[in-house]
DNA sequence: CGTATCGGATACGGTGCCGTATCGAGAGTG
DNA sequence: CACTCTCGATACGGCACCGTATCCGATACG
C-alpha cells in the first residue's frame, strides 16, 4: 500500500520540522513536543507516525545519504577528464559536490554518539554507514581509474576517506572564518587519495 | 585562595559522578538532577561549585586532556628508540598510549556538537582544542626527530592526526568486534605520519 | 578556643514533556 | 455518491527537572 498523498505531506513537515529543532536545541535535548509545534500538529500525529525521534531521525539520515551520495555521482559523472586529471583536481570536485554541513554535521555526530551506547542502535549505525561506504566505493573506484588512479583496495580508501571528512568537518567548523582549515582539509584528503591510489587507469 | 580540602573532595566526586551520567545518557540528556543523585550531593552542592552541566564539562576535559598529553608524553620519552625506528613502529606506540576510550569519545563528540551551536562556546571549545595541538606539536616532532623523520609543518601533521584520530575512532566504536577497523586506524595513521613527514633526523 | 566564612542542605514556585486511549473528519475507493 | 478506514486531534494522568533564596553546621584560622 502506497503512502497516501496526505500522509506524504505530513512525513515531509514532520522531517523539516525535526531538522530545524535538532540544529536549535541538538538531537539529545529535542523533544517530541517541540518538533510538532513546530510542524503545527499535535503530538498524537507524531506518535502514528514514528515511534520515537530516534526512528524520525532514522528516516531522514536515510533520505539524506542517499541524495548526497546520488549528487556525487552525478557530478562525477558529469565532470570533464581533460579539466581534471590531478589527485588535487578529485580532491576539490568532491569536496565542492559534499560541502561542509554545519547544521547535519552536528545532528549526526549527536545521534552517532547516541547510537554508541544504545544497543540496538549501534548496528543500525553501522549498516547504515557500511551502505553508505558501500555506494561510495564503485563511483570513487570508476571516476579514479577515468583520471589515471588505480586503487588496491577500494574499501580502505573509501572508509579513511570518511575518516578524514568526519575529523576535519569538526575543525573547520570549530574554526569557522579560518581559510587554512579548509586548506588543511583539502591537503589531508589530496595525502590519503595519493597513498591509497597507484599510477595505473585509463588516462 | 587555594581551595579547601572539603571543596576538592566535593569537586572529586562531582566529576565522577558526571562522567558516570554523562556517559549513561549522554551530555545533552543529562541533568543536573541525575549528576546530583548519583554523586549523593543536593542540587545545592551543584550550584554552589558550577553555573552549569557546560561548566563542570570544561573543567572534566581541562584535566582529562592535560592528563591524556602527559601519558604521552611520558611514554615517547621512556621509549626505547633501538625498538622503535619505522612510522609504523611510532604509530603503534602513540596508538597504544592514547588508546580507545569510548565513553569519552561519545561525551566530547557531543560536547562538541552541542559547542557549536552555542556561540559563546564556540570560541571556548577552538581554543582548547588549539592548546591541545600546541601541546602535542613539540612532543611529537621531537620524538619523529629521534626516530628519523623530520616534519615540514609540524602544526598541520597534529591537526591532520588528530582528525584521523576522530574520524577513525568513531569507526572502530561503531564496529566494536571488529580487528580491521583497528588495522585501518592503525594504516591511515601511518599514511599520514609518511606524508608529512621527510627522512631526515638524528637517527 | 572562639569566631568568621565557606559550602552544602532545605524549601519553593513553576514549567515542560511524556505516551496512551479514544474519537471523528476527510481522503481514498469502487 | 456512499462507504470505509486512515490518520491527525483531543484529553488524561503523571513525572522529572529547573534555578533561586535562605539557612545552618562544619572548618579553617588567628
Amino acid at each position: 500500500m502506497p503512502p497516501t498523498r496526505r500522509r506524504v505531506e505530513t512525513l515531509r513537515r514532520l522531517h523539516e520540522a525535526a531538522l530545524a529543532v535538532f540544529a536549535a536545541e541538538g538531537f539529545g535535548r529535542a523533544s517530541v513536543e517541540q518538533v510538532c509545534e513546530r510542524a503545527g500538529f499535535t503530538r498524537g500525529a507524531f506518535y502514528s507516525n514514528f515511534a520515537s525521534l530516534d526512528e524520525l531521525f532514522l528516516a531522514m539520515w536515510a533520505d539524506r545519504s542517499q541524495a548526497l551520495l546520488e549528487d556525487l555521482r552525478r557530478a562525477l559523472e558529469a565532470a570533464d577528464t581533460a579539466q581534471v586529471t590531478t589527485a588535487r583536481d578529485v580532491v576539490e570536485l568532491v569536496d565542492a559536490a559534499v560541502g561542509l554541513d554545519d547544521v547535519w554535521y552536528r545532528v549526526t555526530a549527536e545521534f552517532t554518539a547516541h547510537a554508541l551506547r544504545t544497543p540496538g542502535l549501534r548496528e543500525v549505525v553501522a549498516a547504515r554507514e557500511d551502505a553508505i561506504a558501500g555506494t561510495l566505493t564503485p563511483v570513487l573506484v570508476s571516476f579514479l581509474r577515468r583520471v589515471g588512479r588505480a586503487v588496491p583496495d577500494p574499501r580502505a580508501l573509501a572508509l579513511a576517506l570518511v575518516a578524514v571528512h568526519d575529523g576535519t568537518t569538526v575543525q573547520c567548523l570549530v574554526e569557522p572564518d579560518d581559510p587554512a582549515a579548509r586548506r588543511r582539509r583539502l591537503d589531508l584528503f589530496e595525502a590519503v587519495v595519493l597513498a591509497y591510489t597507484t599510477p595505473g587507469g585509463d588516462a
